[in-house]
DNA sequence: CCAATGACCGTAA
DNA sequence: GTTACGGCCATTG
């Protein structure tokens, strides 16, 4: 598996992530200096060990679903967002205008958590 | 090397 | 607001 530049430049990004945030694929893939290659970041993320040190429950797409197809783990995800208090909707959908941590600016992302 | 696959995105209707 | 298409590009067979 090697060092595989592009998955350690997506696991660092993503264990980067605040918890109770979300990213997006291509969000992922700005911040890893590779803009446009968020196709390739859901592959590495799919390809995640299950160490449980990557949170990859907070990457979604840049809809604010849930993109996963498989329920079992889609529905983990579900899990694990609500218990980061981050509110997902029934559809599997999140308010990306509350938590959005495109940018990684805390300061920022707690401007915009108001109520 | 070529073809197919996929936890995606941006634009158009 | 949503669905449908084409285009990305790394990884695998």
């Amino acid at each position: 598996m090697e060092t595989t530049s592009f998955y350690e430049q997506v696991y660092a990004v993503v264990r980067l992530i605040p918890r109770g945030m979300v990213m997006s694929y291509s969000g992922v893939a700005r911040q890893c200096g590779y803009p446009g290659r968020a196709r390739a970041v859901g592959y590495a993320l799919h390809a995640t060990p299950p160490t449980g040190r990557i949170p990859w429950w907070r990457v979604i797409n840049a809809q604010g679903r849930l993109s996963i197809p498989n329920n079992e783990i889609s529905s983990l995800q579900h899990d694990k967002l609500i218990a980061e208090g981050v509110q997902v909707g029934e559809d599997l959908r999140v308010n990306m205008r509350i938590y959005d941590g495109e940018m990684i600016v805390y300061e920022k992302i707690r401007l915009k958590r108001k109520t």
